[in-house]
DNA sequence: GCTGAGGCTAAGATATTCTTGTGCTCATGG
DNA sequence: CCATGAGCACAAGAATATCTTAGCCTCAGC
């Protein structure tokens, strides 16, 4: 009659640690101290009278044990998750203003919607793309995605997601012919640049990328320019020459095919987008809803 | 990059409420008061911002939101439960020495305990059947399976199953003709008798079920009797009559066709098979381990 | 119209869980 | 080769969360 279950909590605690590899890291994710989590660990152990991780001076390693029962528990939790996730949006009812970047919104946001329509279908989106920063005080913003080292200053900021960037084109830029291979071939193509990149984001400026290799910068300059990364990025679909492609903001081309990647240099930005406003409005349920539908989303492969 | 999920045992409280169909019976489940497990759904109503049960004056309803979460959550909970078991049953070690009913071994245990190897393969089942109540303190026994109203005096008992009784015998001792439909039609037929049965435990006998439907029992005790609810369904199996077959020890015969329910009438046992020994068993692990099994076991349908 | 089952609430008791602060180990880098 | 810092363990007290108890309410069934 009875069903037998563990200290959940413990359970969690475990969950987390074991995919993050760390009880720091799932400390974090917890919102709880690394010790709490440390402690619930070797409750579960207790319980389960058998050792999960083994502890090294720096960092764990699962033990033979913990690695079958991971994926169980992971698949058990985003059960619970996202079952929940879908009660709590349906009856979830009202506008969220949100605010980023067009190319963002256009490679990230637009193809994962249609999961948010489905699970709360009573949430419309107002979507404000705008290279400049909003301003909570001014405007009837619920949430900005900000592409930043920091959440801001005095607002409140979940991470969604890290970019990559990487040199992408169109197939048809290359004809029939050898593709570059190396970052000092694609000199030899049309850059296209991103205006406002390279000073403090060097990762996002051709300068940044061949002095990181030690090449040569003379003609680096050349090439036109775009004020809008995706402008840029239609620039580069129509085959007018090489992008610094963003992750984010590209995928969708690349999984069609439009665009690939040229060479296999890549470089992880610093920076992060963050899910951002002041505190109180993640308190709402209809940001909270929208928050919890993209962190998930984000945690997809 | 987080995973947001709501209060675990306000979860859990939830899930057994809905399978269950009750706070009290919740309650007794998770070993806690009812008056717990009600402030914990309210908590989950409160976190999600919608009611998951209507409050009838005697008992509960599901609203349509409890409804869609339920089948998940279990299969969520499923998942957490069973994982665990298996990591809990793989270290085990030792030897298990069990009593139980002869029939009740052969129609309900032994069909499933291939499954149990698959979880502990390291535990070995010594498997004592007899038809005599055993004494822990004179036997070297770790577990006993009773039929009973309760667990036994001085002892801890889980209840593992209930049992349905309803007349049965083999298809082929009607040949080619119509099998009788109501309770009366039986008389014509030799009917099979267990020895024990009938005196404490009416719907064990034939007198009992004739009894309570208002018919006579004039020629109630003809017909051959056993000792052993075994031989008797080896007897109706053979062709030799209707028995009242107990729901645990004819499933398996069901199912393959070798015995056939006769008329609809059935009868529920108000009697309780039990899992019972001195508490202090049912710390060990091999035993707990078992009881887990058992019992899971039992809620399959 | 009783009675009992089942649920609710409030308040205080009890447990669990968390934080803080300290100490340890070892990999890394100067 | 030593200093540094990241990451984990441990202990004790603090902060919560959770449970129980006890009394009340409603309604179904007798």
């Amino acid at each position: 009659m009875a069903r037998r279950l563990p200290p959940l909590n413990a359970l969690r605690a475990f969950e987390a640690s074991a995919r993050l590899g760390s009880f720091v890291a799932a400390a974090a994710e917890l919102r709880v101290s690394a010790a709490a989590v440390s402690q619930q660990v070797r409750r579960l152990e207790q319980y389960l009278d058998t050792p999960l991780f083994q502890r090294l001076a720096r960092g764990l390693a699962l033990t033979e044990q913990g690695r079958d029962y991971l994926p169980e528990l992971s698949a058990g939790f985003n059960l619970l998750g996202e079952s929940t996730a879908r009660v709590r949006a349906k009856r979830a009812d009202g506008v969220l203003t949100l605010t980023t970047l067009a190319a963002f919104a256009n490679g990230w946001l637009l193809p994962r919607l249609h999961r948010f329509r489905e699970r709360a279908p009573r949430i419309d989106l107002a979507l404000r793309t705008s290279r400049e920063i909003m301003d909570f005080r001014r405007d009837a913003l619920d949430l900005a995605i900000r592409f930043a080292p920091t959440p801001g200053r005095g607002l409140h900021g979940e991470e969604l997601c890290s970019e990559e960037l990487f040199p992408v084109a169109s197939p048809q830029l290359f004809g029939g012919r050898h593709m570059p291979d190396t970052l000092a071939a694609l000199a030899d193509y049309p850059l296209l640049h991103d205006t406002d990149a390279g000073n403090e984001q060097p990762w996002l400026g051709w300068r940044g990328w061949f002095e990181r290799a030690g090449l040569s910068t003379a003609n680096v300059g050349r090439g036109p320019q775009f004020s809008d990364s995706i402008v840029l990025i239609g620039a580069a679909v129509a085959g007018l020459g090489i992008a610094i492609g963003r992750g984010p903001h590209v995928a969708p081309m690349l999984a069609r095919g439009q665009l690939v990647r040229v060479t296999q240099e890549s470089w992880k930005s610093p920076w992060r987008y963050w899910l951002t406003a002041p505190a109180a409005h993640f308190r709402r349920p209809v940001v909270r809803i929208f928050v919890d539908w993209a962190l998930e989303e984000a945690r997809q492969p």
